[in-house]
DNA sequence: TGCCGATGTTCAATATATACGAACGCTCTA
DNA sequence: TAGAGCGTTCGTATATATTGAACATCGGCA
C-alpha cells in the first residue's frame, strides 16, 4: 500500500496494515480529509472513508472540523508505554540531574526495530538550539548517527548490528557521519574500549555528544543515555573529561537501580 | 468483542475494531501472551495470533521476551499528538509558571469524546501526593469529577452536556461527587458566573482544585487548566482568592496567545 | 441569492480476506 | 523423560472489505 510495505506473507491481516498506514499517513500529513488521504494512499474515497470511520469509532482518530486527526487516546498509549519502561521511571530524575550538571541536553534512549527511540529528554540551563528543533518529535533516530545510538550498537551482538545496518543502511547526515560498515565496527571497538561513545558532528554540524550504554546484569543493552551540545562545549579536554565521566557515572547509577529493581521483582515473582 | 462494544453498524471494518481491542487489552493487561489475550477477548488462539503478528508487522506492537507489548512507536504518536496541540505548545510554560507560583500541581486539559485528557502537568515545590498516584497515566477523566472538567462542561453547549452525561453517566468518586444532572447544571451556572470552577473533594478525599476554561474568540471551549492540592491549601480565604486569580489569569494569557496564533495562521493561509 | 465545483457519504455487487479447530512443535518443569 | 502449557501452522468454511457510481452537503463566488 505504501512505498515501504514489504511483500508480507498472505497470513497477515491486510486490513490491519491498511489501518496502520492510514494512521501513519494522517500523522505525516498533519491531519487530512477523506479525499486528500485517499489520493496519498491510492485508494478509493469510499474505502478510505470506511477506514477513517472505523478508526474513529475505535477511538484512534478524531474528526476535527474538516480534517481527521489522531486522537488524544494516542497520548494515553504513549504515556503508558513511557511509564511502563523501567528505564524511564528510574532514569528520569538521573537524566534531569545530568542535564543540570552539564547544563546541556540529556537524553534517554531505547532501541526498537533497529532505531533509537527517545524516552525522555531534559534541557540544561545553557542548552542551546531552538526548542523548535529539539521539541521536534523526531523521536526515532538511526543508531549510527547519534552518540546514544552508537552506545547501543556497541553492545548489541555483532549479528544484530549486521541485520540492522543491512535493513536501514548507513545514510549520512553530515560529512562526518559514519557511512561504512568497516568504519562502524572500528568505532564500536573503540566505544567498547572506552566505555562511552562520542558523536563528533555526525548528526548535526557544530553539535557533539557523548553517550553511554545502560546494560542489565547479563550484559544485554537495555538502552543508553547521552549529553549533547555545541561543539565548543566538548573541545576543551577537561570539559570533555568531565562530561564523559558524568555520562558514564549516570549510566552506571541507572544500571544499578534498574538491575536492583528487576532482581526484587524476580524475588517477588518467585511465589508465582 | 469487549464488554464496551456497541453493536456497530455493519459498515464498519470489524477487523480494525478487533485490532484496536487488542491494543487496548494489551495495555490493560500490561502486556500478554497469545493464550492470555485470546482468553480475555474470547477469541481463538490462532485468530489472536494473527492479529498480534499483523500489529507487530505494522509496528504498533512488539514482542518483548515472552509477551507482546505496545511498541515505542506509540510514544511517537503520543508525542506527535501532544506537540500538535496549540494549547500545549503555547500553554506549557504558563502551566509551569502556575505550578511554580502556587507550589501545587497544575494541569492542562482538553476534551475528547466527553472525557478530559491531560495534555500536560507540572509539579510545584510544595505539591504532595506520591508521584505514584500523579504519574499514573489516568489521563482520561470524567468531566464532572475534576475542576478542569467542570470548567469545560460549563462552556459546552447544554445539548452537548446532556449527550455526555447520558453517555458516560455521573459516577461518584467520593461522597462529594456531583451525581445528578440538576446539581450539575446548578454548578455549571455558578461556574459561568464566577468564571472558574472549584472541585471540593469531588475526586479525591482531602483534595481540592480550582479550574478555568480556555476559550477561542468565538466562545468555543478549547480546553481548561487547573491547580490542585490538599484541601488545607484552599481553606484560607486569601489563599483561595490568590489561586483562583492566578488560575483565571493564566487561562486568559493562554487564551490570548492561542487566539493570536490562530489569527496569524489564518492570515498566512489567506494566500492559499 | 443561487449556482458550481469540490468534498463527504451511501449503496449493492463483486472480489477477497479473515476465523477457526485440529494438529504439530517447542519449552519448562517435576 | 513424560507431560502440560503455550506458540505456531494450515486447510477450509465463512464473513468481510472494495469499488465506482450516484447522491448529499458544504463553501465560495457571481
Amino acid at each position: 500500500m505504501t512505498t515501504e510495505d514489504t511483500p508480507s506473507d498472505p497470513r497477515t491481516l491486510t486490513t490491519v496494515l491498511n489501518a496502520i498506514d492510514i494512521i501513519r499517513t494522517l500523522m505525516q500529513l498533519d491531519g487530512a480529509g477523506v479525499t486528500e488521504l485517499a489520493d496519498h494512499l491510492d485508494e478509493s474515497k469510499s474505502t478510505t472513508y470506511t477506514y477513517l470511520k472505523s478508526l474513529e469509532q475505535g477511538g484512534l482518530v478524531r474528526k476535527d472540523g474538516k480534517e481527521y486527526q489522531l486522537s488524544y487516546d494516542m497520548l494515553i498509549f504513549g504515556e503508558y508505554v513511557r511509564n511502563q519502561s523501567l528505564l524511564y521511571t528510574i532514569g528520569k530524575s538521573e537524566i534531569d540531574s545530568l542535564a543540570a550538571e552539564t547544563g546541556q541536553y540529556a537524553h534517554l534512549v531505547v532501541e526498537e526495530n533497529g532505531r533509537g527511540h527517545n524516552l525522555y529528554k531534559s534541557k540544561g540551563e545553557q542548552a542551546v538550539g531552538d526548542d523548535y528543533q529539539m521539541a521536534k518529535f523526531q523521536q526515532r533516530d538511526y543508531l549510527h548517527i547519534t552518540a546514544s545510538g552508537k552506545a547501543i550498537l556497541a553492545y548489541l551482538p555483532r549479528e544484530r548490528v549486521e541485520t540492522i545496518t543491512d535493513h536501514h543502511g548507513l545514510p549520512a547526515r553530515t560529512e562526518h557521519t559514519i557511512t561504512s560498515k568497516d568504519r562502524l565496527f572500528e568505532e564500536i571497538a573503540d566505544i567498547r574500549e572506552q566505555g562511552y561513545s562520542h558523536n563528533n558532528e555526525e548528526e548535526i554540524e557544530g553539535f557533539q555528544a557523548i553517550g553511554a550504554p545502560i546494560r542489565s546484569r547479563d550484559g544485554i543493552v537495555r538502552g543508553s543515555l547521552s549529553v549533547s551540545g555545541p561543539k565548543s562545549m566538548f573541545e576543551d579536554d577537561s570539559a570533555y573529561q568531565k562530561i564523559s565521566d558524568l555520562v558514564t557515572k549516570t549510566a552506571n547509577v541507572i544500571e544499578v537501580n534498574v538491575n536492583m529493581h528487576r532482581r526484587s521483582s524476580e524475588i517477588i515473582n518467585e511465589g508465582t
